[in-house]
DNA sequence: TTTACTATAAAACAAACGTTTGATACACTC
DNA sequence: GAGTGTATCAAACGTTTGTTTTATAGTAAA
């Protein structure tokens, strides 16, 4: 019992670090984020960050959670619609864990913010999660289109439909200047997705008239 | 004439370390730049940057030229052709300035790795520049979409656009990763344009049609 | 009780950063 | 030729960073 109630303590305290680690890194990024802050938010000493894991690094990598992003591609998969029907789908789900803050997103969230400046771990997290729900479009795009379009194109189709995506997160300081009452709440993240859902449709709709024509 | 010479040189000085700042600062964004790397390229004493400049953050914003990006919105409305060809043509030359390399954008593409990441002189950026091309383009989609399309979707309309465009860039390191033999040649930024030009107008056409059935 | 081990704490460490200093050499004015 | 201002330089400054050290409690096993 001794042990048991030590453990949950030390539990407790590698938890705490990890909760924080979170926090600051998705507000942050990996590099903006300081030790001393996290530990601060944490409640513990700076040196518990390289007692409990090595270095920042790696506690950073601790941090990575891939679940919720791949589980969206199953749930998805699950359901025996269309191709067109899931392509929404995920295009709302992915919204939602990319921009709702309410939700238990923030392990999603801080991950898009190492893709524009890559950090050490940034291929760790292009394999085990961006390659595999890149895949995971491509083929839901491969449906919507048929055979006919090449490789290439169906590459820049993913493209199109994870960059209109990803703006709103990667641009938010910007389109935060440009329209400051501009807010991602629940019913924003639904007109966005229904928005990008539409015009994605139909623009792989013309990439595959284009090629058979 | 002796002071034409030392002028001259002196220019020749704050011209080098703008020169390298330039380059420095697209390669590894303003954070990530050290002024001792900027100088050594430039080849000049690090108390350099401080004599000319004030600081490292007046040298950034001293290496700030709107003008290819604002000289494209205005070639493209001098011609006399319909709208969508203006933003097929604009999305064309606003790749080039972004991604080809061997162009002499490299003042337009730092601007970009400024987004996610903001910098003290983003609000001047996003004053300069952005607001106004996203303005531009904004004009452009209200032409395509017609009067009944709400200025939210509009707003969405030109995000799509802009998202588009930009993720061959903030998504690089990603792309790179996912994609390595992918590089952005003459040939390859073409066939972007052409497709983010076919899917978007197919997009835009589709939310016209959306709004007045 | 003694010994060994673990979790935490304060402090120091080494490196990198932007910035500043003080000196030096040079050109120009008087 | 003395005096003034400027461009350049090596060196150091002060701060912040991630990391390491050393010491101190507290617990478990002997």
């Amino acid at each position: 019992m001794i042990t048991e109630t030590k453990n949950s303590l030390i539990e407790q305290t590698r938890e705490r670090l990890l909760a924080a680690a979170r926090v600051v890194f998705s507000e942050n990024g990996f590099q903006n984020a300081t030790v001393r802050d996290i530990c601060r938010r944490a409640d513990v000493n700076i040196a518990a960050v390289n007692y409990y894991f090595n270095s920042k690094e790696a506690l950073f990598a601790a941090t990575l959670n891939f679940e919720p992003l791949l589980a969206l591609c199953k749930k998805i998969n699950q359901g025996s619609i269309c191709a067109q029907e899931r392509l929404l789908n995920f295009i709302h789900d992915f919204l939602m864990q990319l921009l709702d803050e309410k939700e238990f997103s923030v392990q999603c969230q801080f991950m898009a913010r190492e893709l524009a400046e890559p950090t050490p771990v940034l291929g760790k997290i292009v394999q085990e999660a961006i390659a595999p729900i890149h895949q995971f479009v491509a083929n839901l795009v491969r449906e919507i289109v048929g055979k006919t379009v090449s490789e290439a194109e169906l590459r820049r189709c993913v493209f199109s439909i994870f960059g209109q995506c990803m703006y709103y997160r990667h641009g938010q300081p910007v389109i935060q200047r440009l329209h400051p009452q501009l807010r991602y709440d629940h019913r924003e993240i639904e007109a966005i997705a229904k928005h990008i859902g539409e015009f994605s449709l139909a623009g792989l709709k013309q990439i595959a008239q284009n090629q058979c024509p």
